[in-house]
DNA sequence: CCACTTGGTCAATCTTGCTTTACTAAATGA
DNA sequence: TCATTTAGTAAAGCAAGATTGACCAAGTGG
């Protein structure tokens, strides 16, 4: 008896919670649109960490010092993702005309074509998965996803 | 008018995507769930690719290459969480008695106690989000992420 | 003018989560 | 019985994503 109660409690605990759920999905889109990138050769391939730069990048340009401060790491952090991005032919350090010893980190000219081409990818999986989803549980999802992140970013 | 065009085009992708939203998500509830699980110095910390295992145990004891398998890793990977979880007190390795060669990665004695209390804080995140979201939505995502877990993993 | 702070870089190192290579011991079967 | 396969382990190493510490050059304030 108890030991069946102990097995229901488990493997319900497997399925049922919503964290593991958004873990897991998060876990599995990330890896299927990097999937997608194909290689350059002889330039750094993108990894997970560089796409998480881009969506704190303004389009004016951004400090490096900020953008770390952004992504919660060191300046150092930052300054090797932005070489590497710099040796893909994204993104451009320009100096800061306010400050002699600060740099901008803008888009390079064909910095916009790029990215917009990891947006199709992104758009993409997000046409599969409505596809899967139907409209009204892709729109609902979306909705419902953006309040969990404003959650728990604001703490 | 162009630039003006780039800009919203360039901001509307940041957060349109849901594959975005969801990688983001996961991400953070990643993150809240480890920052609860208390540290025990001594022992190995609680970390990611622990709790990846453990949806892939069974209560009654799984050899550790199934393990392997199911996790997509070598049995060398799954031999070292195996380890860490021992030093924790949540696994420990029985031998087989079908097999003389193999053996039973099974819960310790008070590995249950100790799982249960992962799945508690997993379970008080899950309230904060329902909390945040209301029921309605809580639910609509839950059998949302089922859904793209589903798209996604039957590829 | 000089001390100090600030923005960024360089080099070395650490942790995580794997892998490859090499090995031991038990099972299997011709 | 003996060669081969199979289950697991041990050790080393690697790539990613960070960190710490040492540094330089440009601003800033007494």
């Amino acid at each position: 008896m108890e030991e069946r109660v102990a097995k229901e409690t488990f493997e319900a605990a497997k399925r049922a919670s919503v964290s593991q759920l958004l873990m897991k999905a998060g876990r599995l889109v990330n890896e299927r649109a990097l999937a997608r990138v194909p290689e350059a050769p002889g330039r750094p391939r993108l990894r997970p960490s560089h796409t998480a730069l881009l969506p704190h990048l303004d389009l004016e340009g951004t400090r490096l010092g900020v953008l770390a401060e952004r992504l919660g790491v060191t300046k150092q952090a930052v300054t090797q993702l932005v070489d590497d991005m710099e040796a893909m032919g994204v993104l451009e350090r320009v100096p800061d005309p306010t400050d002699g010893r600060a740099k901008l980190v803008v888009f390079a000219d064909d910095g916009p074509t790029l990215l917009m081409q990891g947006m199709r990818y992104l758009a993409e999986i997000d046409g599969e998965l409505a596809a899967a989803l139907g409209p009204r549980r892709h729109a609902a999802l979306s909705s419902a996803l953006a309040a969990v992140i404003a959650a728990l970013e604001g703490e």
